[in-house]
DNA sequence: CCTCAAACTTTACGCGCGTAAAAAATAAAT
DNA sequence: ATTTATTTTTTACGCGCGTAAAGTTTGAGG
C-alpha cells in the first residue's frame, strides 16, 4: 500500500493509468467496464486507498445510491431486529441504508422524513408510528419519494404494504386457547399508538364470535410506547380485581404480556398450564424477550425475516422497474404458533 | 406558501431579494447576519419551502456537520437507550447525528467507521465491541477523526473516555450482597466480548478479597451477543448441578441475569428474599427490561443520561476547541444500587 | 489479416454551494 | 452632516464528480 494520498478521481486516474470517465463508469458499477480494465482499477485500489467523494458523487445524481429505513422505536427490539434484517438485504443489493427511529415521537416522524428528503434517497422503507403519525404529511413524502411501508399502514400512502396478518394469527391464537382451556379474554391499550392493535382486537371479536364465545375485552388506559410498564400496571389491577370471567388472558402484543406476566408474579399468581397455575397468559409477535419470561411467553410469531426480505425486495423492484407501478400491493405473511409454558 | 418551487440558492436568493453569499452564510449560522436581513430571509422562507442541497453544502466543507454514533448492538436496549440520548444532545447543539449499530460484528464495526470517513464527520461518538474489535483499525480511525469512545475502551484510543465505574459499582453490589445474606459467586461469560466484563470480574474478586470471603467465578461457554440465552444455558446448568457453595449469584451484567432467573423459573427455583427462597441474583446495567423480570431484578444501574451527556459534551468541546487536546480524559460514572425483588 | 462493434480516452461542461476580494450600502457614532 | 465600522452585494473561482460527444484503441469473429 503506497502512502501517497490520492485526493481525487484525477489523481487516481494518473497513478491507475485510467481514465477518469471510466473509473466513474467502474465505480457506478464494477461489471459495466472491461474485465481486463476491472482487474487493473482493482490493483490500483489496493496500492493506493482512494475512494470517491460521496457528496461530489450525489451533487450530480438526482437520485442517489441510498434507502431509509424508519422505525417507530428503536430501543424496542422488535424493530431493531427488523431493522437490522432489512439493512444486510439493502447492502446485499449495493444500496446503502440509512436507519432512523421515530423514538415513539410523530414530530420526530416528520422530522425523519424531512432530514431523509435531504438526502434524496432512491427509497425509503417507512415503518410508521401509526394513529399518532402525521398522516397527511407522509402521504405528502409518499408522492416525492418512493416508499414502501411495513408493520402499519397509513391510510392508503406509499406504493406497496408488507405487514402481518392479524386475522389470521389471531384466529390461531384464539382457537388454540380455546380448544385447550378457557376463552381468552383480550387484555391491549384502550388507545393503542399502533394501528395493528386495532384490527387484533377486530379479529379477536371475530375470532369469538365464530367460536360461538362471548368476547372480553381488558383495555389499559395509558399511553406511548412503554409497553411493559403499561401491562405491569393494568395487570396488577387486573389480577387485583380479580373479576375476570376467564382464566386466559390474550394480550395484544408481547410487550404488554411481558408487563402482566411481572405483575402475576409480583402478585403470587403462577400462571401456565401446570396443576398448580390458575391463570393462562398468551402474547402476539414472539418478541425476542419472550422466550425468557416466566414462564416463557406463548405467542404467535410475526415472521420478520419474511417482512423485512419482502419489503426491501418490493421497494428495490420498483426503484429498479421505474415505471409508476400499476397498483398498489399489499402482502400479510402469516403468523406460526409458538408454544410455550404461559398457555 | 407560494408552491413555486426553489431549485437552488441562486432562485431563492432572486425570490428573496437577498444575495447568495449572504444566503449562504446565513444557512450556516443564522445569527452571522443582521437581525433585519435574518427576519427577511426567515420570511422568505416560509413562503417558499427551500432547502439548500446537503451535498452541495458538505463538498467544500473539509468537515461536515455530521456526528458518528457507533453502538456493538442496537438491538440491545442499553445501547438504544444511550444512542437515544446521545442523539437528542447532538441534535440540541446544531449538529447531525448519523447512529450507526455494529450487530456484535468486528467487520462491521470497520465498515462503519470506513463509512463514516465518506461522511466527513466532524466527530465520532463510538463504544466499540471490545475485545473483538479491530484495534489496530481503530486507532487509525481516531487518529484521523476526533473520536471519543464510550462504554467500553480500546487501548487508549481516541482524544477521551466515558464510562462506568466498574470497581465502585461492584463493590457497592457485593458489598450489598454480603451484609444482607451470604457472599455471591461472579456469573459471567468464560470469554466475554466486552471489556467492561474483564473489570468486573477483577473488581469482583477484590472485593471479596478486602471482605474476607473466597471468591466463586462461574463461567458460562459461549460467545457473541446473545446474553440472555447464555445465561439461560448456564444458569440450567448450574442450577441442576446445584453444586454451588453459595445461595447467591451476582451476574456480570443484566442480560445474562434475565437468562439466568428465567432458567431459575423453569427449574422451579424461587429467587428473592421471601422464606420459600433458595437463591438470590443481582445484575448489572439496571438494563431496561430489568424490572420485569421475574422477580425484578435487583442490580447496579449505569447512570444511562449522565454517560450519554458527558460523552456528548466531551466531544463537541474538543470539536469546537480546535486545539489538540493536551491529554485524554477518562470519565467514570458510579453506579447507584436498584434494591428490586431478586436479591 | 481484416472488419466492426465494444470499450476506452480526450475534451469539455455543469451541478449547487463555499468563499475570497473588492465595491457598495447601511447603521452607528461623532 | 460627516466619519467610520459593519454588513451586504457583485463578481468570480473552485470543489470532485457525472456525463455527453467525438475520436481512438481493443479484441472477437470471420
Amino acid at each position: 500500500m503506497d502512502d501517497k494520498k490520492i485526493r481525487n478521481m484525477e489523481e487516481f486516474a494518473a497513478v491507475s493509468g485510467i481514465s477518469r470517465p471510466t473509473l466513474s463508469k467502474f465505480f457506478n458499477d464494477p461489471s459495466s467496464v472491461r474485465a481486463s480494465t476491472r482487474q487493473r482499477i482493482e490493483a490500483a485500489l489496493d496500492r493506493y486507498d482512494y475512494r470517491p467523494n460521496l457528496y461530489a458523487i450525489n451533487q450530480n445524481r438526482r437520485l442517489t445510491k441510498n434507502i431509509g429505513i424508519i422505525v417507530p422505536y428503536l430501543a424496542d427490539p422488535f424493530f431493531a431486529e427488523i431493522a437490522r434484517n432489512i439493512e444486510e438485504h439493502i447492502l446485499s443489493t449495493g444500496y446503502r441504508p440509512v436507519l432512523l427511529g421515530s423514538h415513539g415521537s410523530p414530530d420526530q416522524e416528520i422530522e425523519n422524513l424531512e432530514n431523509l428528503r435531504l438526502l434524496k434517497p432512491a427509497g425509503v422503507l417507512l415503518a410508521p408510528l401509526g394513529r399518532a403519525s402525521d398522516q397527511a404529511r407522509i402521504a405528502a413524502f409518499c408522492e416525492e419519494v418512493p416508499t414502501v411501508l411495513f408493520d402499519a399502514n397509513v391510510g392508503s400512502a406509499g406504493l406497496a404494504f408488507v405487514g402481518s396478518n392479524n386475522d389470521q394469527s389471531i384466529d390461531l391464537i384464539v382457537d388454540y386457547l380455546c380448544r385447550t382451556g378457557e376463552p381468552p379474554a383480550f387484555f391491549e391499550m384502550k388507545e393503542p399508538s399502533n394501528p395493528n392493535a386495532y384490527k387484533r382486537r377486530h379479529a379477536y371479536l371475530a375470532a369469538m364470535e365464530r367460536l360461538n364465545h362471548t368476547p372480553h375485552l381488558i383495555q389499559a388506559a395509558g399511553e406511548g410506547w412503554e409497553f411493559e410498564e403499561i401491562g405491569f400496571r393494568e395487570g396488577t389491577r387486573v389480577v387485583r380485581d380479580r373479576n375476570l370471567p376467564t382464566d386466559t388472558i390474550l394480550c395484544s402484543n408481547d410487550r404488554l404480556a411481558i408487563g402482566f406476566l411481572s405483575a402475576a408474579y409480583e402478585a403470587g399468581i403462577r400462571v401456565g398450564l401446570g396443576t398448580d397455575c390458575t391463570m393462562r397468559v398468551a402474547g402476539h409477535d414472539d418478541h425476542p424477550f419472550s422466550r425468557y419470561t416466566c414462564p416463557t411467553l406463548t405467542t404467535v410469531s410475526q415472521d420478520y425475516e419474511a417482512i423485512a426480505r419482502k419489503s426491501a425486495e418490493t421497494l428495490m423492484n420498483l426503484i429498479e422497474a421505474e415505471k409508476p407501478a400499476d397498483s398498489r400491493e399489499e402482502t400479510l405473511f402469516d403468523g406460526r404458533l409458538v408454544m410455550r409454558g404461559s398457555a
